[in-house]
DNA sequence: ATAATGACTGGGG
DNA sequence: ACCCCAGCCATTA
């Protein structure tokens, strides 16, 4: 199984309502310095896929997407599931993080496929 | 096999 | 607290 797909069977796991950071997911998956590779693993998600790439957002609580367009979707859809946004848009990661996956979790994960 | 590409991060200033 | 920079790494636009 490629490392895109573990991403993408993690983020599957964050539950609406939380969000979880890109190094987080990389560090769960045992590769601590890949976050960027994270990133780049959501950037191709299509449209209609089952994977909640918008609860991901980077260490600082703020959107990575580049463009306008990307960065309001992304808060909208987090907003209509209850994720608060301050002023400067950011979100507080200790309200709003999500704790993670124990490793037994994570090997009962991956194990599939 | 090599180089380029980021939706990242932590540390320093 | 904010900005900048040097690592980092799976994939291949």
């Amino acid at each position: 199984m490629k490392f895109f797909d573990q991403v993408h069977l993690v983020v599957a796991q964050i539950p609406a309502g939380r969000v979880a950071t890109y190094g987080q997911i990389a560090r769960l998956l045992g590769q601590p310095h890949a976050a960027r590779t994270v990133g780049w693993a959501l950037r191709g998600v299509p449209e209609g896929c089952a994977v909640p790439w918008h609860r991901v957002v980077n260490a600082s609580g703020r959107i990575s997407i580049r463009d306008r367009q990307g960065i309001s979707v992304q808060q909208q859809l987090l907003e209509s599931e209850g994720v608060v946004f301050s002023s400067d848009g950011r979100i507080d990661l200790n309200a709003f993080g999500w704790d993670g996956l124990t490793e037994d979790e994570m090997r009962a994960l991956i194990a599939d496929s």
